[in-house]
RNA sequence: CGCGGGAUGGAGCAGUUUGGUAGCUCGUCGGGCUCAUAAUCCGAAGGUCGUUGGUUCAAAUCCGGCUCCCGCAA
């Protein structure tokens, strides 16, 4: 079975290693163009697109799948199937139908709940017990088309979107290989999503990512971790911006000094007043400094009972 | 040429504006006190101040080049 691979960030390459290891024939990678990021505006390339690269596997990164270059490379590479992970843009329909066998993609939550562009992050914030990776062959909807392969974790305690992404990568890889084979063996099971239970995950944009602490401690807990480590949590302490790497659910306080810093315990972090409860912040990092332990920040610098928190620059 | 911060004993920082003996907190090592201690007291070791050139009687500090690290934005 011929398949093209569509897919953009590391999320993918999980499942682009499983199709490779798995001796699945993909005959072609397309991932979004290079950009220009970090300091300097150096050009990067997309981590699917370097991980094709030494596959030796043929990339191609149109900047719009509305013109007839992509139909032409359809064309080429004549494909049964084609794998979306994670590719950032929206398929139009004369892809959809293209292949034999249709379109199929991982999406990295137990939909139809947490359709869209952040499930894994949302799933943690949310304060859900458990999330997942469902496989489904694509519509024209958001996430909308009919479920294959299910696969459900367990959020831990001490979850952050790192190490569910990690774990998600791999479950959807093992997923997408069973979907492939149930394809090959014509076991399929479809099933179509009940939209009344559906939910939506959006794009994560900078005012999440500002933390108040007069929320309650254990949703702020959850959206702490749901924000880890990437954007990041932030705040303000006085002149500068500060973003929180590692925080614990402290215990219950009646305070309503939110922000406040309650005082620093070596064995267990900085706390810090929110609604209801604590938050002991272990690690943090100032803007233009290393992120490290708040043990470690406070050999140079002081910080006194009293001092706080704040959603705005002083 | 996107914007900005930074490089000072093992760690985190001050000192740079206004050049003139290298300083603080912590750690390390030795010792005292103590039934004991991560507590406390006394003492010690440990730094060519990122690199390189310049100005100067004199440079961590002023000027130029370079390297590396970091935050933002995208």
């Amino acid at each position: 079975m011929k398949i093209i691979f569509m897919g953009t960030p590391d999320f993918a390459c999980g499942c682009l290693d499983a199709l490779i290891e798995n001796k699945h024939e993909v005959a072609m990678v397309i991932s979004q163009p290079d950009k220009k990021k970090g300091r300097g505006h150096k050009m990067l390339p997309p981590p699917v697109k370097e991980k094709a690269l030494s596959y030796g596997i043929e990339v191609y990164q149109p900047e719009t799948l509305k013109d007839n270059a992509i139909m032409e490379t359809l064309e080429r590479v004549n494909p049964d199937l084609i794998v979306v992970v994670a590719y950032g843009k929206i398929l139009p329909s004369y892809i959809l139908d293209y292949p034999k066998y249709g379109c199929i993609n991982v999406h990295a939550s137990l939909l139809p709940k947490l359709r869209g562009a952040a499930p894994i992050n949302w799933s943690i914030i949310n304060g859900e017990e458990e999330t997942g990776v469902t496989t489904m062959f694509m519509d024209k909807g958001l996430d909308t088309g009919d479920m294959l392969v299910k696969k459900t974790v367990k959020i831990e305690e001490n979850e952050t979107a790192g190490t569910l992404h990690d774990k998600l990568s791999v479950l959807g890889a093992e997923a997408l290989m069973e979907t492939i084979s149930q394809i090959e063996n014509g076991t399929l099971n479809r099933e179509e999503q009940a939209e009344f239970l559906s939910s939506y995950a959006p794009m994560i944009n900078k005012s999440d990512c500002l933390i108040d602490f007069s929320m309650n401690y254990k949703e702020l807990y959850n959206r702490m971790r749901g924000l880890m480590p990437y954007p990041g949590p932030f705040t303000y302490f006085k002149t500068k911006m500060v973003k929180f790497t590692s925080v614990k659910l402290g215990e219950k306080t009646d305070s309503k000094e939110y922000g406040t810093i309650w005082g620093f315990f070596p064995d267990k972090g900085l706390g810090v007043v929110a609604k209801g409860g604590i938050i002991y912040v272990e690690e943090f990092q100032f803007e233009s400094s290393k992120k490290m332990k708040v043990s470690e920040y406070l050999k140079g610098h002081e910080i006194v009972s009293g001092d706080y928190f704040s959603s705005e620059r002083a």
